[in-house]
DNA sequence: CGGGAGATTGATAGGAATCAAGCAACGTGG
DNA sequence: CCACGTTGCTTGATTCCTATCAATCTCCCG
């Protein structure tokens, strides 16, 4: 038989035993400090594909980081129009747009079947008080959302569409192979709309453009099954523009 | 003859007596705190125009607040793509993104003689441990940061040229008015290079659909000077997209 | 006064959006 | 298990917006 049957606690998941902390946590925590983590992070709480974790307009309570699956993040203009701001895998934090107003700026939208730890942010800002380097990751990682968002501009704002691409293709590639997966074999996990939504194109361009790259012969394309056989030459595309950030 | 040849400290501005407080400050700060604060940050540095206040890649210690004065930042690609990041007037906050990698992710220049208080991050942090309203204060003021990033990229993703300059416009009138200035009559800092590379538009578009706005009567323009006649009718131009950010 | 940077305006070209049609995969219900 | 409708994707034809190329023009500054 199936011992979480029987001791279910068994298969809690904290910070102190989580594979990804070092992505989520800083680094050197004493034992004492990550208990008082655990004890503040509500964990585990699990979403279905299509599930909203937040809403743009709901108050702002909490940080959340993915523990598995994928997720996007969106504003929505008044007339309807959607800017996709976000795709977010394990390890990463989103709803850090919420502290400002304490509401909720964007959606966040389970693409697959996901699971989020969930971070009080009041008590984790009292924490950051107590435990100087868990302040200073807060610091960082809202440092490097404003980062990530500013090569979104310069791609928004300066490149054409095989380039807003390529660059995207790169990145997830890059994400993807840092957390253990296949850097050059993945599937992606929104759909064309959403990727153009995110890039500023439309989904036939988005589509156009993958099938450019497909006759080059620089990727293969099934369905959301993406080959890179020929990376460098989607980087000599983006050579040039900023690099991508790698988490 | 002037006091102030005599008397030097007269001059000396603190954040304790300084206008812009409500702006940089989170309210409600002790006498005490207020001046554990004058301590710290490091008053009126000055630049000319044109000046550098940092770059790219040279390492962080500090965020710069705006005093007097109006400055631009950007990111720069290697083929020398520029993209105009963000525009700062007083009261506003530059080289957030410097704080992930320990090194400025942008450049800082001065579109006009300014001047600016310099916040030692590390010095700040410390200080946020003892003052949580000023820690709070800090993660409210990153979080903006990326709200208003969100915001600029629904516009360089949604927005066709003119919803993008009159959206511009109107930022900059109600950033302008909230500090006291003319929501309808102001001098513009930056070139319309500047404002194309911040729109994601080349220059000749940008002084194009000026021209379109002021043929419809919207606007008058004199160079820099710009007068909105109808902001209403901007408005209608972006209204259905999200709303530009008041500070 | 002259040179040059910045801005305006015009003509043309090019890239992505739009409109439209057809296809493939998936899930549901008969 | 298969028909069928739905959804998401691909591909083509055309249009539209903005970039590009080019010619002036104005103002500022030395």
């Amino acid at each position: 038989m199936n011992d979480q049957l029987f001791h279910p606690h068994s298969l809690k998941v904290t910070c102190s035993n989580c594979s990804l902390r070092e992505l989520c946590l800083p680094v050197g925590l004493s034992r004492e400090e990550l208990s008082q983590l655990d004890a503040v992070i509500r964990q585990s709480r699990r979403l279905k594909r299509g599930e909203y974790l937040f809403r743009s307009g709901e108050g702002f309570r909490s940080l959340f980081a993915v523990r598995t699956g994928f997720f996007k993040t969106s504003v929505a203009s008044q007339d309807g129009r959607e800017q996709v701001t976000g795709f977010h895998m394990s390890g990463e934090l989103m709803g850090l747009d919420g502290i400002s107003a304490n509401v909720h700026g964007c959606d966040a939208i389970a693409l697959e079947d996901s699971e989020v730890c969930e971070l009080p942010f009041s008590r984790m800002e009292s924490l950051g008080r107590e435990i100087p380097s868990l302040q200073h990751h807060f610091y960082r990682l809202m440092s490097r959302e404003i980062v990530r968002d500013q090569s979104v501009m310069l791609l928004l704002g300066n490149m054409k569409a095989e380039e807003r691409l390529a660059a995207f293709l790169l990145n997830l590639s890059s994400r993807l192979s840092s957390r253990g997966f296949s850097a050059n074999d993945f599937i992606l996990r929104m759909s064309r709309e959403e990727i153009g939504s995110f890039l500023g194109l439309k989904l036939e361009t988005v589509s156009r453009t993958l099938s450019k790259f497909a006759q080059q012969g620089w990727l293969s394309v099934d369905h959301k099954h993406i080959k890179l056989e020929q990376p460098e030459a989607l980087k000599a595309l983006v050579s040039g523009c900023s690099q991508a950030p790698s988490v």
